[in-house]
DNA sequence: TAGCTATGATTGATCGGCCG
DNA sequence: ACGGCCGATCAATCATAGCT
């Protein structure tokens, strides 16, 4: 069913030495999301996870319901209004889309799963 | 800062800890493949149903494990030898009964 | 009971691939 | 080339489970 290929000459200084493979190495850009610095000072702040608030997640979760994907137009608007970059909107979507893809493939199975608990 | 206790709405994290079981069959997959712990589509499929999860379930845990294993690779290092140890006696039986097989069979 | 670690789930954002 | 979407994954964080 599955199976390694490599089986070369391995230097492996002892035999249950777990060596380090590409996957282990793999590092995520940081997020361009937030407008560096509009002052150019300090150079820390940003690339860290936008927390949306409240207010911006029941917007786009109502917008969502309206329509599942978004124009241009719509993005801009949306964008405008909530103060987030189009990216974020148009990313937000599609998360969204995907989690609620997930969401009906799993509401179906899951038989023992009712709401009535608490 | 307190905006963001929408969070309660996510009531839904009521979490419960998998069956030892269940952990086990996701970690003997995990260390055996340790070089690529990737499982395909159709394999998570497949643990889902030996560890009774589902197969998000199955995909959070190996996001998490493989997030984790490479934060801190010496802290699982011990499980990891043990696991490693387990498949090599897996193995070890697989080729014992392959030998006797070809004994048996050819001179 | 308090404190700390282990662990499952969530989610904004990235990566690679595909398509019009 | 270009931008959006999909599917998978990352990475940080949340909140609880469980051990000391």
């Amino acid at each position: 069913e599955d199976k390694d290929p490599a089986c070369p000459s391995e230097p492996c200084p002892n035999a249950s030495a777990t060596q380090t493979f590409d996957w282990m190495k793999v590092k995520r850009n940081p997020p361009k999301t937030a407008k560096v610095s509009e002052y150019g000072l300090l150079g820390q702040p940003n690339t860290i996870r936008t927390n949306f608030t409240t207010k911006q997640l029941t917007e786009l979760e109502k917008e969502f319901h309206f329509n599942k994907y978004l124009t241009r137009a719509r993005r801009v608007e949306i964008a405008a209004t909530l103060e987030l970059n189009e990216t974020q909107v148009k990313i937000w979507f599609q998360n969204r889309r995907m989690k609620q893809k997930k969401r009906e493939k799993e509401g179906l199975a899951p038989a023992a799963a009712s709401r009535s608990a608490k | 800062v307190m905006i963001l206790r929408s969070r309660f709405l996510d009531a839904r994290r009521k979490r419960r800890n998998f069956s030892k079981q269940a952990t086990e069959i996701l970690n003997e997959y995990f260390y055996s493949h340790l070089s690529n712990p990737y499982p395909s589509e159709e394999a998570k499929e497949e643990l889902a149903k030996k560890c009774s999860i589902t197969v998000s379930q199955v995909s959070n845990w190996f996001g998490n494990k493989r997030i984790r294993y490479k934060k801190n690779i010496g802290k699982f290092q011990e499980e990891a030898n043990l696991y490693a140890a387990k498949t090599a006696v897996t193995a070890a039986h697989a080729v014992a009964a392959a030998v006797q097989n070809n004994q048996t069979n050819s001179p």
